[in-house]
DNA sequence: TTAGGGTTAG
């Protein structure tokens, strides 16, 4: 390679051949090189390009200068561009930047294809400045880049997430096509913001008028953005008549968006009219099952794809283990975890496999698989700590915090929501306002409404009624249902009947038709022996066509789950299960077990009243597990309702009589039996 | 050049 330069002395355009450079940037020498061996310059690197050079010129063979020309570098328009083009597909994002600056100062610009590389690289070392100097080039002297280059800026604007930079540009663009609508309305149907839905919703209309026809990616971009069921079905009928529906990624979109409004009949209608589907659109459909908590349905859908032929990948692991997670089924979570094996690299499944282990009731099975996981991030820190809470192991999840602040990794809101449910549901009351006090000062992490709710759990069930309600005052945001249900149930724990009926009215009336909340503020009523003010809730919730749900137990035994409800006898085994449990309950009241009456919901008398209590599903399905599974077999049960004390009596004493370990998920905590004692320390 | 699935709470 050659070096030409004008020298100074003779005004000449001139090729420099055999020469010792020394260049300099300013004033400043930077270096200095022998050509070796004569007449063969080295190739030099572009950068001196970009340098005022001073060229010493010798003679063949002599070592020593002759002669000094001084020359302003000038080189060519080509070699400029090359130079430029080279760093670009080298992802060399310096080089090219001084590249591209040389270039704008000689009013040179390259291909579209050139820029789009190095935009690349600005967005993989999210480099925002440097991409802001490639607009500034693009557009300087007068320059007017290719529409296609500019939706390759709008772009980049839209993934650094600088919004107004993309609504600018595209609103200053010349001619916009399909590409340029569809990156905008994406980036706002991408944001979690309704006023961006809407702005999406408007740029379609906007581009239809334009005369733009939008592409299976802006239907499955806008898809995301549509608000209600009436909204998305106009969307999809638009998609029908276009006849983009039989698009992979469009219905892959529909599926997501039937799923997330909880239209799972549409969502499976969508799937189901598929010739095909890839791997990807029936993780889609399992996803959206999981994670509408219909785990059965999820499953179902992962027996139909093996059946079809498919492998589950890390996305189809993810979303089978939410559904064993959501259904607490232990034995299938394990199979599964076999299968994770094979991706044990990846963290979000490994993430889930924690929250499956926790969530299940299994902490030794969590804590075998936290231990060894190679990865680990916030929210498996946060899943085991709240798992810990959950489960009763309130010290230990606090120790586990410190040991995440100990390894670096910043806590975030759920973790804190942790923190203070393991605080709550131990009766830490000093602990748990320390971590609130100080959440904001140590992790920069305002408290929301659920940690407010968190607090007044904790205030309340620690009997510190009047200053759960003077928080629950001093909320920077609007106390919600679960705000209010914190504090009617310590009000039932420590029979505060005015201030429960205060709650119960506040609760009511954010959501009128809430079953939950009738039955608390009648159960109320019932421990106060105010059986007229039951009457009125009871006739208040037919009045209002409220049904009390049924309570629930489920436990799998032998890959099958045995459902128990109250006063349901379509059990095959129901007249041997109740026989046994009335042997149980006989030996255990000769141990000292009296039925704790308070807990029935009716006004009834005597024998009658512990006979309801009896049949609670869950001591059904505990004495179906002694039945069915072997002594050395953990009894798991999941129940719909929360447990009643009754019930948490008899399994401690049951769970000692007999040496079993009985563990009890309710939708709040969970209770792990052994030897007489429960881990909730009999606080829940 | 533009689009798709999976993890922690309630």
């Amino acid at each position: 390679m050659m070096l030409i330069g004008y020298d100074r002395e003779s005004m000449k355009l001139r090729h420099f051949r055999m020469c010792t450079i020394v260049y300099y940037s300013s004033s400043m020498y930077i270096r200095r090189m022998k050509p070796t061996p004569p007449f063969i310059l080295q190739y030099w690197t572009s950068s001196c390009s970009f340098f005022t050079c001073t060229l010493l010129r010798l003679r063949p063979y002599s070592a020593t200068a002759t002669a000094t020309a001084t020359a302003d570098f000038s080189p060519s328009p080509s070699l400029l561009i090359d130079e430029f083009t080279r760093f670009c597909y080298q992802r060399d994002l310096p080089r090219a930047m001084k590249a591209m600056k040389s270039m704008q100062k000689h009013q040179l610009w390259a291909d579209s294809i050139t820029y789009s590389e190095l935009i690349k690289c600005c967005l993989a070392h999210h480099a925002i400045h440097h991409g802001r100097l490639i607009h500034k080039h693009l557009f300087s002297h007068g320059h007017r880049p290719a529409t296609f280059l500019i939706n390759i800026l709008l772009n980049m604007y839209v993934k650094f997430n600088l919004l107004d930079d993309a609504q600018a540009l595209f609103d200053q663009m010349p001619h916009r096509n399909v590409v340029s609508w569809t990156t905008l309305i994406s980036a706002y149907a991408n944001t979690n913001a309704m006023l961006h839905h809407d702005k999406a919703l408007q740029f379609l209309i906007l581009m239809l008028r334009d005369g733009v026809r939008p592409n299976m990616f802006t239907y499955s971009s806008v898809l995301r953005a549509s608000h209600g069921l009436p909204n998305l079905q106009q969307l999809h009928s638009s998609i029908i008549k276009t006849g983009l529906d039989s698009d992979v990624f469009v219905r892959s979109a529909l599926i997501d968006i039937y799923s997330k409004w909880g239209e799972l009949h549409n969502s499976l209608r969508v799937f189901d009219e598929m010739v095909t589907a890839d791997l990807v659109v029936w993780n889609s459909i399992i996803g959206g099952f999981a994670q509408n908590t219909d785990g059965d349905e999820a499953l179902n859908l992962f027996k139909r794809m093996k059946h079809a032929g498919f492998w589950a990948d890390q996305g189809t692991l993810t979303s089978v283990l939410r559904a064993c997670t959501g259904l607490a089924l232990l034995e299938l979570g394990r199979q599964i975890h076999v299968h994770v094996l094979k991706f044990n690299q990846d963290l979000i499944l490994n993430n889930a496999l924690l929250d499956m282990y926790c969530k299940c009731g299994s902490l030794e099975d969590a804590n075998s698989v936290f231990s060894r996981m190679v990865e680990t991030d916030v929210v498996s820190w946060s899943t085991m700590i709240m798992g810990l809470a959950q489960n009763g192991f309130s010290r230990k999840a606090l120790q586990l915090f410190e040991s995440m602040k100990a390894s670096g990794t910043k806590p975030n809101y759920i973790t804190i929501l942790g923190v203070l449910f393991a605080c709550s549901h131990a009766g830490l009351v000093e602990d748990g306002q320390f971590y609130f006090q100080s959440m904001n000062k140590c992790f920069g992490i305002y408290p929301g409404r659920e940690h407010y709710g968190c607090m007044v759990d904790l205030l309340g069930r620690a009997g510190k009624l009047d200053e759960a309600v003077k928080l629950i005052h001093e909320m920077e945001c609007e106390p919600d249902t679960v705000t209010w249900r914190a504090l009617l149930g310590a009000c039932r724990v420590h029979r505060n009947t005015d201030l429960a009926i205060y709650a119960a009215k506040r609760i009511l009336n954010l959501e009128p038709n809430d079953a939950g909340t009738y039955i608390l503020l009648s159960n109320i009523y019932a421990n106060s022996q105010r059986w007229e003010d039951v009457a009125e809730v009871r006739r208040a919730m037919r009045g209002r066509g409220v049904g009390k749900e049924p309570g629930c137990s489920w436990i799998e035994v032998d890959k099958q789950i045995h459902a128990f409800i109250l006063g349901d006898k379509s059990h095959p085994q129901i007249g041997v299960i109740r026989m046994e449990l009335d042997q149980f309950i006989w030996r255990l009241k000769e141990l000292g077990y009296v039925p704790d009456t308070n807990f029935v919901l009716q006004d009834l008398e005597g024998e009658q009243k512990e006979d309801s209590l009896s049949y609670h599903s869950e001591k059904l399905a505990i004495v179906f597990g002694m039945m069915s599974l072997s002594r050395e077999k953990t009894i798991r049960i999941r129940k719909n309702l929360r447990i009643c004390g009754d019930c948490h009596v008899f399994a401690k004493l049951l769970a000692k009589m007999e040496h079993r370990n009985i563990v009890i998920r309710d939708p709040i905590r969970y209770h792990h039996f052994r030897n007489g004692i429960c881990s909730c320390g009999d606080y829940w």
